[in-house]
DNA sequence: CAGTGGTCTAGACCACGCC
DNA sequence: GCGTGGTCTAGACCACTGG
């Protein structure tokens, strides 16, 4: 175990038993270096990862002070639909359901920032678990950052896999909530007659020029979402809880 | 703007222009310090970042490589309700419903990894927003952890309140998903004839003893939850999605 | 203006894991 | 084995900001 975790180690216990209490100001890396025996570099290394976490606020001058998390920040790893079918063990299918070039409504324009001229491919499609729908993906493309999807019919492989080997990196933003499904919805998905839908809605940025806006949506009776710890420091890993 | 951010940025034009593809071995730290005319340590910690952010991998020996972003992380930070309502722009109410100490269901006691002999204490509350219903608390509180909440009587403060004042520092693991709701909560809530709720389930830890597991019910026609992409490095500001 | 964190260097040794 | 990343040192200068 390198140095700086065992002294990451440490100062986590000061902060979680209370020895440090909310506000406090701890020694300066000067002081810690002579403690712990080792560099302020070290020190530094070690205190830059519990900032970068929340635990601690750093400011010049001032000193570093232990701050109160009043929110808890929870990561959620959205995997692509067919990683996740597969990682639950179960066959995974998918079907093209329409395929369109044109504008995009008003609502699809804000999300993605477009403006009134911009085209766009709208494609929608539906994916598998063990023969039963699991999402049906209602996706817009930009065309002016992804010109490449106006030569890619969709039939095979689907727009999220598409993307994702297309566009290498790109910015993310997020929404979880849940939905009355509009009834081709509760059709293409099969859902029961009062079964709402749980829906990620996601818009992906390339640099500053949006890439997609895509809506997912799952029967929200066999669905949900769970998360991990930030991690960073990965010290007693949390018991399963099964 | 630090030597390291200028790096980070360089390489990162490299990867989203399509120079470096997925896949490419990218230069080796003696080289890039070579190129950059600066230490290897600058160019580790560019690289670093990176890697924690996700866009490379590295591994002795066989170098640092481009990798697809199959699964993309968001960060949900979870607000207590007070500061939730407050923020936006909300006036925050509350009010106890129930209060009750034994033994917890099976369910519940799986979820924190509990025996059977443990006590638990069993708290339910409501929070409003604006006089109406926002959230339905229904906690379970772990009273070997916490035994200071047996002094507790939850009528001034609500338990998520209280929790984050008195344990400074915990793990938590959450579930996001909707349900149904019971006939109770449908009431309490006051939902619509047909409405689900929006659950989010919390189970914490400080070290390896279970703290508490809630389940936060929202009336799903009016909740949402907004992630925030991992920061790490932020160069070009997500473009407003409004 | 003085104390604190932020960054960087030049060098070193080590540990992992392909070949 | 041996090349690569992982960590650490000892020191330096700088930038911010609170007193």
């Amino acid at each position: 175990m390198p140095i700086y975790r065992d002294i990451q180690a440490e100062l986590l216990r000061r902060i979680s038993t209370g020895i440090w209490p909310t506000g406090t100001t701890i020694p300066h890396e000067t002081a810690l270096a002579a403690e712990f025996d080792c560099t302020r570099t070290t020190i530094g290394r070690a205190l830059r990862e519990l900032a970068s976490a929340g635990l601690i606020e750093r400011k010049r001058k001032a000193g570093t002070k232990v701050i109160a998390r009043s929110g808890r920040d929870a990561i959620v790893t959205i995997s692509p639909v067919r990683e996740e079918v597969r990682a639950a063990g179960q066959d995974y299918g998918y079907a093209l359901v329409a395929r369109d070039q044109g504008k995009a409504p008003e609502a699809v324009r804000a999300a993605m920032g477009l403006s009134a001229r911009d085209t766009v491919l709208h494609v929608q499609c539906l994916h598998f678990a063990d023969g039963q729908p699991h999402q049906f993906e209602d996706r817009w493309i930009n065309l002016a950052t992804v010109p490449a999807a106006k030569g890619q019919s969709f039939e095979e492989i689907s727009p999220n896999e598409w993307l994702i080997r297309e566009v290498p990196y790109s910015r993310a933003r997020h929404v979880f909530r849940a939905a009355r499904p509009a009834e081709q919805e509760r059709n293409t998905l099969r859902l029961a007659p009062d079964e709402w839908v749980f829906v990620v809605e996601r818009v992906t940025w390339l640099e500053a020029s949006a890439i997609t806006y895509a809506r997912l949506l799952h029967p929200a009776d066999r669905f949900q979402l769970i998360t991990r710890d930030p991690e960073a420091m990965r010290q007693s890993p949390p018991p399963s809880a099964e």
